[in-house]
DNA sequence: ACGCAGACTTGGAATAATATTA
DNA sequence: TAATATTATTCCAAGTCTGCGT
């Protein structure tokens, strides 16, 4: 790949150049194991770049990384808000000093100044095996970190992103042999093996989060292997009834039919415990782990809902797209993807749409006191937008209502959709806005024919 | 095996920017 | 032209997963 494609440029870095650079942008690292120079790019420098790499006659000493920082400020002070019940909501979160910030910069490279007078960064470090360029302690949770990275248009992102794609992409060689195996161990004599045949199963089949520990001064939520016995209910003859708090507290409930063993091994799972104990007790997400990679190398349970959600698309695609005009095509990649959500993804992407996270107060609290006339303007108002969205939702068949981008970003590989557009002459801009266009410029030059 | 530090991805809510409607 | 609706962007919380020391 060009070295402009990946967001380098090289340059002259001779004497005369020097003086030339906005220095006050300028931050020295050392990724990729070259000496660098980290740059956020404005329309000005990017023209001082192109200048400079016409000028340039004599050998490159530095490459420039031509990206954008992502985050490049510290939270400021406020009360710890939180998500669901937890049990730091209202702490302060104080001030972060320049005291408090280790810093990453290339070796030799000049220390930034620091912009509190009289005051220090906390330590430098020079780390090319990481890709942070700053780093302080959560002030809510000091034994937890908050990093400063590249933004999602970096090059450096854009590879690893690719990477997990290609990832997700293997497990379709391997996923015949997975799920018959799965099938298999849901009537294994050994419980453990037994165990991580139903999570596995549910993971596949119901995208569920893998569900690491966590502790007790975090909200009390969980995904597969930290499932309670009372968040499964078996409803015979084979009906999984499911009810818990995922991520960010949002609730997750589904009624779903099971093949009869794996109904058999959960009823059995519950036997003998209580409500509060552990559906899964023989399993953490580390076993579980551990296990997927003797499957498949690098398979971790995250990978599924990558692996579902894009293969849903790529085949709905190609099923759904016949004839018509642009605007039509656009049509079927909005419902294609759509599906793609509900089908994997439905456990929370779509569902985070209607309900709120429960966010009782301990006094449930009302809110401030409006005069009756408002409130019952505020009803009337109220009642008649739910009334037009429901509408909507008829006429619009649900289209509007659910947020395509979420997915996008994160689950859905860009390549599916730059091959489709290209073999359909549908215009990429029709499907990603700009920053997504800007995260997934490795994916443009895709060819047409890629499958995932 | 196990716990914990560390680093990275994921994702909802708030806010800002832009488009649409009255 | 102002009010309102929609979409994009920012913010930062909350997950996943690895690797290391014991």
């Amino acid at each position: 790949m060009a070295l402009r494609e990946m967001g380098l440029m090289e340059i002259n870095w001779s004497k005369g150049c020097r003086a030339k650079l906005p220095l006050s942008r300028v931050r020295f690292t050392h990724h990729l194991d070259h000496p660098m120079v980290l740059w956020q790019v404005t329309n000005t420098s990017r023209a001082l770049v192109d200048q400079f790499t016409r000028k340039s006659k004599s050998l490159y000493t530095f490459l420039i990384l031509c990206c954008r920082v992502g985050n490049f400020r510290v939270e400021p002070p406020a009360l710890f808000r939180g998500r669901g019940e937890h049990p730091k909501m209202g702490k302060l979160k104080k001030r972060i000093w320049p005291s408090d910030i280790t810093i990453n910069i290339g070796k030799g490279a000049p220390i930034p100044e620091c912009p509190i007078p009289g005051q220090r960064w906390k330590e430098i470090r020079h780390d090319n095996t990481v890709t942070w360029l700053a780093f302080w302690n959560d002030p809510i949770n000091p034994k937890e970190f908050k990093y400063v990275f590249l933004a999602a248009s970096s090059s450096l992102k854009g590879q690893s992103d690719k990477e997990k794609y290609e990832k997700a992409r293997l497990l379709k060689d391997y996923i015949q042999g997975i799920r018959a195996a799965y099938t298999k161990d849901f009537a294994s004599k050994d419980v453990t093996k037994r165990q991580i045949a139903v999570a596995t199963y549910l993971i596949d089949k119901l995208a569920l989060r893998a569900g690491n520990e966590k502790d007790d001064d975090e909200a009390d939520t969980v995904g597969c292997c930290t499932l309670k016995v009372e968040n499964v209910e078996p409803l015979p003859p084979n009906i999984l009834k499911f009810d818990f708090l995922g991520k960010d507290s949002i609730r997750y409930q589904n009624e779903v039919e099971v093949e009869p063993p794996v109904f058999k091994a959960i009823q059995q799972f519950r036997t003998g415990k209580s409500g509060g104990d552990d559906l899964f007790d023989e399993l953490d997400t580390s076993k579980l782990n551990a296990h997927l990679k003797e499957l498949m190398p690098g398979l971790t349970a995250k990978v599924f809902r990558t692996y579902n959600a894009s293969i849903t698309l790529d085949e709905m695609l190609s099923r759904e797209t016949k004839g018509g005009d642009v605007a039509e095509k656009v049509v079927v990649y909005q419902h294609a993807n759509k599906e793609g959500i509900l089908n994997g993804l439905k456990t929370d992407l779509a569902r985070s749409k209607k309900g709120k996270p429960p966010l009782k107060g301990a006094d449930g609290k009302p809110r401030k006191n409006l005069n009756p006339d408002a409130l019952e303007r505020k009803i009337v108002q109220t009642t008649a937008k739910v009334e037009k969205m429901e509408r909507d939702k008829e006429t619009k068949e649900d289209l509007k209502t659910v947020a395509l981008g979420t997915s996008k970003i994160n689950y859905l590989d860009p390549r599916i959709t730059v091959a489709w557009c290209k073999r359909h002459e549908v215009p990429i801009e029709k499907i990603f806005n700009k920053s997504l266009l800007a995260k997934f410029t490795w994916a443009m030059d895709i060819d047409p024919s890629f499958r995932f």
